[in-house]
DNA sequence: CTTCTTTCGTAAAGGTACTTGACTATCGCA
DNA sequence: TGCGATAGTCAAGTACCTTTACGAAAGAAG
C-alpha cells in the first residue's frame, strides 16, 4: 500500500539520504571514511582564512558546544586545526589542514557526481527546476560560506 | 547568479527539517509532545491489524534492535502495545492504542497543513511538479527507507 | 583604572539514536 | 528428531546534541 498520500516530507528525506549515503561512500573510498555525517556538515561553512567556532555554530545553526565537540573529532583526525585569533584573545580560528582540504575537494567532486546522476535521470532542465523550487519553497538566507574546491 | 555549487543535498535537508520541526511543534501543541522524531517515523509503517517488529524493521530500513528500542519508548508512553502473534510463537504484533491512533490523526493533519503552506508559497502546480520531480529522481521502491539523521 | 556585562571557548552530564554481538525461544524442514 | 533459520531481546559502545556551568578575555560605563 503505498501511501499515495502526499508525503512530501518523506520524499525529501529519502532524497537527502540518498545524497548522504553516496557522499559517505565516496569519501570512504577516497580514504576519508572516518568523517561522520555531522562533522562533514561543518565543512561548507569554513572560510579559507579561518573561522571562529562561534561563527561556525551560528552559520550551521548549532550550539557552540555541539560544534565544539564536532571540531574535537575533526582535530583528532587531522582535518582541521585550531589556532588563536590574533585579533581577539578570547577567540580561536578553525582552519583546514592540507588533509582537510583534500577531503573537501573529494566531497565536492562526489556531490557533483551525484548531482550528475540526478541530472541524468531528470534531465538538465528539470533538475534546475527542482533546485529552484526548493530554493523558493525553503529560502535559505545567503550566508557566505564557500568551499575551497572551486577550481577544477 | 548564484550558480550555487552542489547544494541540492543541503536544500533537501533544509526542506525536510522544516517539515520535521513543524510536525514536532504541532504534535507538542496537540499534547503528543513526547514522541521523538525517530519514533514518529515508525507510525507510517504500522498496519491497522498489527505488525511484527521485524517486519517493521525491514520496512523502515532499520535493524530489529533499533526498532525494538524505539518501540519500547512508544510502549512506555502508551502509543502502541505489543501482543503475542497467534500464528507464530516466536513473534509478536505491534498495535496502536487509542492514544496512538489519535496521535497519528494529529500528525496527518499537521502534515497536510504544512504542505498547504508550501502550496501557498509555490502554487499548486509547482508543488505538484516538485512532488513529481522528487518521485522521479528518487523512486521510493515500495516501502521507502527511512532512518534518522545521525547514522554514519 | 575599576566594575559590570557580554562573548568566547570549554567542560561535564544526560538523553536519544543507532550499532554490533550475543543469547533464548520457536519454527520449519529434511 | 535434530538442526539451521528466524523472532525478540539484552547489553555495551559510539555519535550526536542538549543543558548547565564556569573561567578568561573584551567592551562599555562610571
Amino acid at each position: 500500500m503505498g501511501n499515495d498520500r502526499a508525503d512530501l516530507a518523506r520524499q525529501l528525506l529519502v532524497a537527502w539520504r540518498w545524497f548522504d549515503d553516496g557522499l559517505r561512500h565516496s569519501l570512504r573510498e577516497a580514504g576519508f571514511g572516518e568523517i561522520t555525517t555531522a562533522q562533514s556538515m561543518l565543512f561548507p561553512f569554513l572560510d579559507p582564512d579561518g573561522t571562529r567556532p562561534s561563527e561556525l555554530a551560528e552559520r550551521a545553526g548549532a550550539t557552540r558546544q555541539g560544534v565544539h565537540q564536532l571540531l574535537n573529532g575533526l582535530i583528532d583526525k587531522g582535518y582541521v586545526e585550531l589556532v588563536p585569533d590574533p585579533t581577539d584573545g578570547r577567540s580561536k580560528l578553525v582552519r583546514l589542514t592540507a588533509h582537510g582540504q583534500n577531503s573537501v575537494i573529494a566531497a565536492q567532486r562526489s556531490l557533483e557526481m551525484l548531482e550528475g546522476q540526478v541530472r541524468n535521470r531528470l534531465g538538465a532542465k528539470q533538475t534546475d527546476e527542482l533546485r529552484n523550487l526548493l530554493r523558493q519553497g525553503w529560502p535559505t538566507e545567503d550566508r557566505g560560506p564557500l568551499d575551497i574546491a572551486d577550481r577544477h
